[in-house]
RNA sequence: GGGGCUGUAGCUCAGCCGGAUAGAGCGACGGUUUCCUAAACCGUAGGUCGUGGGUUCGAGUCCCGCCAGCCCCGCCA
């Protein structure tokens, strides 16, 4: 008999990626049938197909088992073939699985089973994305400015980023901690202090006596004094010194500094709509003597030249010596991989006296690489990583200029994020003016401001997480800004022409979204179920399949931590919409027609908007 | 010297556990608008995947060597 078919019918719809699921389940079935000799080393190895003529799925097993077997792949990929054809299962979804090229097993859905998901999609607000059980929480560490130093170039890939992951993470169902590692108590500190003590004293002990600008001012000079004058070294190390030991006069001068640096980074996150809790260096200045105690209990400690340290297993510098982490300095100052390993400790160390978490996530330059595998290592046998617990770095490359090179204004001066995001909202700006002018539109200023800002933003967002973060990144506000291509601009006008529809008498709202159809109300595009859903064109099934995929897409980014790809997953989407808007009608479809036509739209723009969404992109109605 | 990242079309980049004829955008060239915003769509041209070996039924992808660029390598973060 066939018992292992035995299984419920008709079976209720599921997303795409539990479609996927199921065909493995039922591959894997169904090789174990064909090859019980074999039983161990089958893998279907079914992912999506790499082309549309080649269906929907396609399993590459049959060609590595042909090895094995000694047998020719085909007659591998046709017994496993003649397996599939029994079941029942498979049967429900795919058409006659077809076998082509060397060995490939080519999966093509049936337009039921299509269907039936785009019309779970209509009434899941998720889109298909299953909702993980909530468990300890995830740290995302990212941003990270300095105190008295404004944000600058170097902070935008961190915070976009960064935001991204967690604003994922959280979708996913992660109770998500942001967190601010802002550089609020390093050697840096005492420079400024031990400099403006001898210079701007008024500014260590009252509120705004200057302005931020002057103090980054100030900061450079005293980096340059703390570079070039052995004297103001000593003493600026000793400040820091005093300063970590608690000194009143010290922490005040230090707390009117961080006061007004914060009110600068708040107005930049606001505007990013970027949602983070500072926790400086500083909140774990208290914990930098447990962490030299752990590592002395756990015999780690050494002391070398002065300075204590923790030499590192399998990494060695010049002469094959091990290199060491610094935790404390000769002069006996906490430096900032003291302050990281406190991080760790705390943030895996259970409530109260830590954070709990599970998986820690620093979304850093990769510059750091070597840093942050020095402090994971120290970390990890300082035993401070729980059972299953994960410690992630996350780089990303530089952001360089259209000349290749790192970013810089034409002085030659550290590019300021202000100065950045002012710079694309102008551009867009003047685009937008322009165009309004061409087109003889009158629009009101109030409009113009929420556009250009809009998509300026989105711009400057899009255009960092669409690109592979590994890699050096070049910053171009005329690619970025570009209104065709893979861009936030491109990907807002899908969303533009929907609404468009909307307003020309598309009832979207209640295209296919499940609620009772009122009788005789004639009201066009009104679907409750699948079974009034059609379709026919072949612009509307690419638009199906390319809908169906987004559950994947973010459980795919959840893993990899690569933004890129769901904005190539949107792209793509505003790409095949796109064409069906300009190759099917949808207001003057057939009535049959116009329904499932709407209730494509308004998928379309669920899925963009919270694709968007999930990168910190909000879309607009018009622009 | 040691370590890391990168090298794919003229330019900017994708390429998801190794899978079918290596993709996209821009730029170039040529088309499309009585019609929901042409900010769009359709088409053409363009590649020794840095290079030399190796593993494999199959390599842009994995391993080794080499070349080039960038970054890091004890008291900055």
């Amino acid at each position: 008999m066939i018992g292992w078919l035995a299984a419920p019918l008709p079976r209720p719809p599921e997303p795409m990626l539990s479609v996927l699921n199921t065909l493995t389940e039922r591959l894997q079935l169904a090789l174990e049938q064909a090859f019980p000799a074999a039983v161990g080393l089958l893998d279907p190895q079914l992912a999506a197909a790499s082309k549309p003529e080649f269906g929907d799925f396609q399993a590459n097993g049959a060609l590595a088992l042909a090895k094995s077997l000694r047998q020719p792949p085909r007659a591998v990929a046709e017994a496993i073939v003649a397996r599939l054809a029994d079941d029942p299962i498979v049967d429900a979804l795919c058409l006659p699985p077809q076998i082509a090229g060397p060995g490939f097993i080519n999966l093509t859905l049936r337009p039921q089973a299509l269907v039936a998901q785009v019309a779970e999609r209509l009434v899941d607000p998720r889109l298909g994305v299953p909702l993980e059980a909530a468990q300890a929480a995830v740290i995302v560490d990212f941003s990270s400015p300095n105190i008295a130093k404004e944000m600058h170039v170097g902070h935008l890939r961190s915070t976009i980023i960064g935001d991204c992951l967690a604003r994922i993470l959280e979708f996913r169902g992660q109770p998500v901690l942001r967190l601010n590692h802002v550089g609020d108590w390093g050697t840096q500190f005492g420079m400024l202090i031990t400099h403006l003590k001898q210079v701007a004293p008024a500014a260590l002990s009252t509120a705004d006596a200057v302005d931020l600008g002057d103090l980054v001012v100030f900061y450079r000079q005293a980096k340059q004094r703390f570079d070039n004058d052995e004297a103001f070294q000593a003493t600026a190390r000793q400040e820091v010194v005093k300063l970590q030991g608690g000194d009143p006069l010290s922490l005040k001068a230090w707390g009117l500094l961080c006061d007004q640096s914060r009110r600068e980074f708040e107005a930049i996150y606001k505007r990013l709509a970027i949602d983070i809790k500072e926790r400086g260096e500083s909140f774990y200045n208290p914990y930098l003597e447990a962490v030299l105690a752990d590592l002395q209990t756990a015999g780690l400690l050494v002391r070398d030249d002065g300075a204590e340290c923790v030499f590192l297993e399998g990494v060695s510098g010049k002469e094959g010596k091990p290199l060491p982490v610094i935790v404390r300095k000769s002069d006996g100052g906490y430096n900032y991989a003291t302050t990281d390993l406190a991080a760790i400790r705390y943030r895996f160390a259970p409530p109260p006296a830590g954070d709990g978490a599970r998986r820690l996530i620093y979304v850093t330059d990769a510059g750091q690489a070597s840093h942050f595998a020095g402090v994971f290592q120290v970390a990890r046998r300082a035993g401070w990583i729980p059972e299953g617990g994960r410690l992630e770095h996350v780089p990303f490359g530089l952001v360089q200029g259209e000349d290749g090179k790192k970013l810089k204004t034409r002085s030659g001066d550290t590019v300021r994020l202000k100065d950045l995001l002012d710079g694309a909202v102008e551009r867009a700006d003047a685009d937008l003016r322009r165009r309004l002018a061409e087109e003889g539109r009158a629009e009101s200023e109030e409009f113009i401001q929420q556009v250009a800002s809009t998509v300026g933003l989105a711009a400057v967002k899009y255009a960092d997480l669409s690109q592979n973060r590994t890699t050096n990144y070049q910053f171009s506000f005329d690619r970025m800004l570009a209104l065709q291509g893979n861009t936030a601009p491109y990907l807002l006008y899908a969303v533009v022409r929907i609404a468009g529809i909307a307003r020309k008498g598309g009832d979207l709202d209640s295209a296919g979204d499940g609620a009772p159809a009122e009788d005789g109300d004639g009201m066009p595009g009104r679907l409750t179920n699948a079974g009034e859903l059609q379709f026919s064109e072949p612009q509307e099934w690419a638009l199906v399949r390319h809908l169906l995929g987004f559950d994947a897409v973010i459980a795919e980014v959840e893993e990899e931590l690569l933004p890129n790809r769901l904005c190539t997953y949107l792209f793509e989407l505003s790409q095949v919409f796109n064409r069906f808007y300009d190759q099917v009608p949808v207001l003057k479809a057939p009535a049959e027609a116009r329904g499932s036509r709407l209730a494509l739209c308004r998928l379309t723009a669920d899925t963009l908007k919270l694709g968007l969404g999930l990168l910190g992109i909000p879309t607009l109605e018009r622009m």
